[in-house]
Parts: structure tokens; C-alpha cells; sequence
DNA sequence: CTGAAAGCGCTAACAT
DNA sequence: ATGTTAGCGCTTTCAG
């Protein structure tokens, strides 16, 4: 009782190595399954590791290979406001609906988001660390973050165009991926959905069903895939001969959607078909048709854009262009993965095809 | 150019106590914040430290601290399947809403939950690594991470009673604090809501405008949550003359409220009120309802629970009583951090109250 | 194929 | 108040 077994404190390298009567770097080689290890041997130390309930110290090891074996998840918002997040602490005050955070993932979008890096890392056991970066500061902390090698790269959803932290990462030399394509170019990969294409489906959908009067309820035009959405949605229509198309701006919210939807029934109240450029102002919209007394898709057929839980909340189900966002935000996982792997590999992007769903709203 | 300048790796602390002529122990001093350095030199530290661009090193930090500055939010599943989680790769099979990860991120609940630990963690620097638990194999992954270091402590999220989690961590004699009473006790410290008291609020409220025949939609029983929200509207029923309340069971899901309220229909074509265990299952029963041509409220009242965005995406917007998940998930977030200030510190747990919302549907 | 030894960058006694 | 000195637990040349 009176020999060197220390205080209880976690096993190290160590005691296994003293346990299986073999030297530290062995006991490292066999955990880290390098070859030329001894079969017996390594036999041997798997028992002494289970005896000893040895597990590796992932500081020790980060500090010499460099490697945190952790990404960063940063869901980036404006650009705008300086100092703007210093929300209240946490207990009292939450709940408050506007905080950045809560706004973010009232969205089911980021859900999906979640969803598709978890089921890419997990099985490379790897985990996310869920990072804001809604201000000057907190951007700077997400850079700090990764400087620090807290994490090994980062993966960026900006929720609002001119976003600065991907250009703060780039000019950093920290490994990142987007996604969706940056305002402006940045020497960082992303991935992106065709949205014009998507929007060519719902027209083209929405004119196969006879509408002729219709409208559109764009996303915040400040926002590419907002911009790109109405684009797509009006050349396709004036390709029909539908040169003007009434169109009200919303910020991809359920309640921006009922206001567009109020302002465009005020002024064209004989539309007959309107493309949300999201499912959750879609599902607002629908909402203000029936109040109106109008029929959905009887009356006025309602395509959404997404294919977000949101489509089957309402009633009918949504019409929807499908935006297979878990397979996005897996592959944008795997090309900052990649990019760990081979840091002088090329800046690449890929792109999804969207797809219309066909449900009971248009 | 020939001076001892290295290799342009980040900078270490020994570069900056060169450039700023003192030792190494000086300016972790400084950046450590502790008191007792000459107010000169921490401005020359400061100024080295800009100067050379120093971050540091979290891994080496963490080695000699032992403390990673990280909590894990994990999301624990169902006890039982023993393996069933190898969810296909990443990339091809996403968008797979079976995963349990894409369920879990469907309901709202844990966006709440999210927004309210990282309200919490945010202001002290710290972020939290997303993980998943719904099989043993991922369960031994948490502990094992948890051991590593990784991260000093975890913030649990059962979706099931029986959850083996809280017990494997209490074993291991790691830190974690829960989000619900588990079914069995452990001793670890949680937050959890007076489910009994909010039914009662749905049940009182759903008597005082009239409803005689009401009906409820209950959570799944083997969730101590589910039952006590079964028990509390019943109890109160019954105080109030009315023993016997038809009951179909759900699973907190939109699907099994529209299920469970066409049988609940096709049961007793009467009823005139109905008090769903959550929101997203009010929804479908509002949408059943329509359906059948009952209005709500008029024919038929409806209350909810949770108030959480589902609420807001029906029509009529859904009286319901206020779980303050935020709020819960800050305290649980602070329970953790304080237990790791003073691991010896009781274990304890905070119940908080809910409050009813009254809206458009009861 | 295995062991010895040298750090990785930092903090925390312990001197001074 | 500052500097010196040990390591924290691990991987990784480099010898053998």
C-alpha cells in the first residue's frame, strides 16, 4: 500500500505503459494505431488501458499535434449594429424573443443546419462548438477562437449579406467554409442552392396550374438568395409574357409574411397565385388569405421556398421548392474537413439543385 | 535578419516576454489578470502583446489548468435501441427526417433550450459542443469526451424517461446538470417546471369559459413531464366535478395531435374543449378540427403548452401555458458552472412556475 | 519493432 | 513585484 500508486487522479500514458510493462511511446502507438507495433504487445496494452480505465488527455494531445479536433458552428448576423448584443444576463431576462440568438432558431432553417453538420461529424467523432457573431465584438471573439486553436476551422451561416466575419477569417488564414455565396468574393469555399433555378420551378408551377395574376413575396433583398429568388421568379414570368409582377419586400419571418400578403391583397385583390419566398412567410400568407376569404389553393394557390417544417404546419401542406439544406451543411462539413486534411487545396464551391414539392397549396 | 526571429508560428508567450524585455511569468500575469504587476509594465506587456499579434494557446492552457472552458449541451435519446444510431454518412442521406437529430431539431423546444444556454455561456467566454446521446455507443462517446477533458462539464437534455445518461455521468463522477427530473433518481442537480400546476392552469382556464366535455391529448406517458401533465389536468377535472376526461395518448408531435384528435372526435362528437400536453400537438388538433367544421374557440376551445413559436403559427393563435425554456436553460447553464466553481457544492434543484397565455384559441 | 528523450505553450510554486 | 523552474500528458524524432 505504501508503493507509487499516486492519488487517484485520471490515468495517464503512463501508469498504462507501467501496467503493460512497455515504454509511453508504445502505449501512444498502439492507441493511435500505428502499424509496427508487436501483436502481443498491442494485446497486451488494450488490456492495461481497460484496466487502468485509461482515456487519452485531448489537451496534452492537442498541444502537440496542433489539432483541436473541434469545429466551430458560427451563426453570423449583420453587420450593422456595433456593440448591439450585450444582451441581458442569462437567467431573468431570457425569453426575450428578440435576442439574436432566439431569432435565429425560431428559423427551422438552422435546425436543418444543425442536423446536417452533426450527422457529417459525428461519425468522424468530431462535435460542434456553437458559436453568435452578431457584433464587432463577438466576431472578434470567433476569431480569437479559432487563433487560440480552440478549433480547427469554422463553418459560417450568415443570416445577412456584407457579413465581415468570412473576410476576417480569410484575412486571419483560418480555415472556414460558407454557407451561401458571399456578397462580395472572399477566398473562402461555400456551398449555395441555385436559387433562381428553384424560383423558375414555382413559376413555371404556379403559371401550369393557370394563375395569371400573381404575385411575390421576396426576402430581404439585402440578402443574395433574396435577391436571387425574386430575380429568378420575375425573368421567368416575364419569359411568360408576365413582364410586371407585383412583388412586396418581407425578411423571411412568418409575420412579415402576413403583412406583405395584407398589402398585396389591399392592391391587387384579384391575384390568383402568390410564391413566398420562404415557407414560413408562406405559411403567414396563407393565414391572411383565409381571413380574407379566400381559399387556398381554390381561390389563390401559395407555393413556399425551403421545404422547412413549416410547409407541413400549415394547412393545406405547402407547395414548396425543397432546399435539401442537411445535404448542404453536410457537404460544406466535408470541404472544411477536406480543406484541414490539404490546406493548399483549392477554393472550390458546390451547388445544389433545388426541387419542387408538390403538396396541397398550389 | 539573421537574429533568432523564427519560423513565423504564432507567437508564444516567450516571444512576447522578449519583446516586451520581462519573463514569461510576468505576462501571463498580465493577461491572466493577476494583480501585482507594476501598472508600467502591464502597459508594455500589452503593448508586446499587440504588437506580436499573441493569442493564447488554449491546449496548453488547458493542460496545466485542467479546465477546458467548455460545456457540452447534449441531447439524450431513448434508452433503448442498443446500436441503432449508425445513421448513414453524411453527404447522400441527409434530409433523412427520421435521424434523431432531425427530430430533435423539428420541435422548437430545443432551439429554446439553445438560446438560453448560450444567453448564459456567451457573456463568460465560454460556448457550448453540441452533442447527441441516443444510443449506448454515443453515450460512451459523451463520457469518454467529458473524461478527456474536452470539455468540463455537461448540460443534459433527455427526450425520454430511463434515459441511462445522467446515471453513466453521475458514475463516472462527472459534472452535469439536467434539464427535467430524471425518472429515476440521480443525484445530480436539475431544473425542471411545475407540469402539475400548468395543466391545472389549461384545466381551470378551459372550466371558466364553459367547457363541460373536454378531452385531453396527452405527452407520451413514459416522460415524466407527459404524465404530470396528464395528472394535473385530470386531478383538477376531477376537483371540479368532472372525473372522468377522455384521453388519447401523443408524442408531442403535429402528426400524433392530428391522430389523436380524430379519435378523440369520432369518440365524443361533442366535446367543446381540449387541452393538448404541447403546442405543436394543439396545432394539429386546431387543424383536425377545422377540418371536421368545428371552429375554435366557438365549438371547440383549445389550450396548449410550452408557448413556443408553434403557438404563434396557428390560427387562432394558441392559448397555451408558458414553459420558460430559456430562462430554465440559462439556470441550468448556471447550476453547471457553479457546481464547477464548487465541486463539493449540495446538489440541488429549481422548479420554475408556468403561467398561462391567453390567446385567440380558448 | 521498441525505448529514451525532447519538447508542445502554458501556469504555478517557489525563490528572490 | 518579478524571475526561475518544474512540470501538465502527450507525440515524435532518433537511437538502438
Amino acid at each position: 500500500m505504501t508503493d507509487d500508486r499516486r492519488a487517484a487522479g485520471t490515468p495517464t500514458l503512463e501508469d498504462v505503459a507501467r501496467a503493460a510493462g512497455v515504454s509511453r511511446a508504445t502505449v501512444s502507438r498502439v492507441i493511435n494505431g500505428v502499424r509496427n507495433v508487436d501483436p502481443v504487445i498491442q494485446e497486451a496494452v488494450r488490456q492495461a488501458v481497460s484496466i487502468t480505465g485509461y482515456t487519452p488527455n485531448r489537451a496534452a494531445r492537442s498541444l502537440v499535434t496542433r489539432r483541436a479536433d473541434a469545429v466551430a458552428l458560427v451563426v453570423s448576423g449583420a453587420g450593422i449594429e456595433p456593440e448591439a448584443a450585450e444582451q441581458a444576463e442569462g437567467t431573468g431576462a431570457s425569453g426575450d424573443g428578440s435576442s439574436f440568438t432566439a431569432q435565429v432558431f425560431a428559423d427551422p432553417f438552422f435546425g436543418r443546419v444543425v442536423t446536417g453538420v452533426v450527422n457529417y461529424l459525428r461519425p468522424r467523432g468530431m462535435h460542434p462548438v456553437l458559436m453568435f457573431a452578431e457584433s464587432s465584438r463577438a466576431r472578434e471573439e470567433v476569431v480569437a477562437y479559432l487563433r487560440q486553436g480552440s478549433a480547427d476551422g469554422a463553418l459560417i451561416v450568415s443570416t445577412h449579406a456584407e457579413d465581415p466575419l468570412p473576410a476576417l477569417i480569410a484575412e486571419a488564414g483560418l480555415a472556414a467554409v460558407l454557407f451561401a455565396r458571399p456578397a462580395r468574393p472572399v477566398p473562402v469555399s461555400y456551398v449555395d442552392l441555385a436559387h433562381q433555378d428553384g424560383a423558375r420551378l414555382a413559376a413555371e408551377h404556379l403559371l401550369g396550374r393557370g394563375c395569371r395574376r400573381t404575385a411575390t413575396i421576396s426576402g430581404p433583398l439585402d440578402v443574395p438568395a433574396g435577391q436571387a429568388r425574386l430575380t429568378g421568379f420575375r425573368d421567368t414570368m416575364a419569359r411568360h409574357g408576365h413582364p410586371y409582377i407585383p412583388v412586396v419586400e418581407g425578411q423571411f419571418t412568418q409575420e412579415s409574411g402576413e403583412a406583405a400578403m395584407e398589402r398585396l391583397l389591399a392592391e391587387h385583390p384579384d391575384l390568383d397565385g402568390v410564391f413566398a419566398a420562404n415557407d414560413l412567410m408562406a405559411l403567414g400568407a396563407c393565414h391572411v388569405l383565409r381571413e380574407h376569404g379566400r381559399s387556398v389553393p381554390g381561390d389563390v394557390a401559395v407555393v413556399g421556398f425551403d421545404d422547412s417544417s413549416a410547409a407541413l404546419a400549415c394547412r393545406p401542406p405547402l407547395t414548396t421548392v425543397r432546399q435539401p439544406v442537411e445535404g448542404m451543411a453536410a457537404e460544406m462539413t466535408r470541404l472544411l474537413l477536406d480543406r484541414l486534411a490539404r490546406p493548399d487545396g483549392p477554393v472550390t464551391s458546390v451547388i445544389f439543385e433545388p426541387e419542387l414539392v408538390v403538396r396541397g397549396s398550389a
